[in-house]
DNA sequence: TGTTTAACTTTGAATTACAAAGTACTTTTT
DNA sequence: AAAAAGTACTTTGTAATTCAAAGTTAAACA
């Protein structure tokens, strides 16, 4: 495929995934609760697509207890912003050329 | 689910929808053959797509013989362009909020 | 001991995407 | 006239993706 469409990451084109990556742009860390509430999916759901984002390595899992409760909080890394980076130049670029 | 995210256009999810979509903005008009060398697809696919965004009344199909040889030429409506513009705009808003 | 909470994993169903093969109709080639 | 090729599909079958719902684990609370 021409016209800059190939630079787009397969991992992004759900919108959840572009909804977490997104949120760990903005934030350096959120942790499962906050992730479900702000995308408001199933926890089963957001449970895989974080699973597919770690496979990939563009997030890392911190799992902890915060005072007695469990808590598992989410970064994205170097290599998942350059990728996310990189994602919406193509999209960016994509979309100068087609208004 | 919050964030601009639902303001996304389901339909151009997909790199081949958005594809088609694009080169249909940019140029007026293009046929079956044209569309199928700039995604490099196969055509069965391609077709596929074509009548997706057809039956969401997002392109018109028109049927014509060029000298002796059949040729099909597709063309974004005014909704299919208004939805497109729509989901390019949710896009570089969930850009701008991203980076 | 039983229930709740957090964060999953598993299961199963529905949808989507794709390649490959087949089709219809016409034209070109032999 | 018969065979091959071109255009634009449709059909078929498979693989991948997505999701909700239910089940699981482990600790904490009542």
């Amino acid at each position: 495929m021409k016209n800059h469409l190939e630079a787009l990451n397969k991992a992004f084109e759900s919108r959840v995934r572009l909804g977490i990556m997104s949120l760990l742009m903005v934030n350096t860390a959120m942790d499962f609760g906050m992730l479900k509430e702000q995308l408001n999916i199933t926890d089963g759901n957001l449970a895989s697509h974080l699973n597919a984002l770690d496979k990939l390595g563009y997030i890392l899992i911190t799992k902890q207890f915060i005072g007695k409760k469990p808590n598992t909080s989410y970064t994205a890394t170097d290599p998942g912003r350059k990728a996310f980076s990189d994602h919406l130049d193509a999209l960016e670029r994509f979309i100068s050329r087609s208004i």
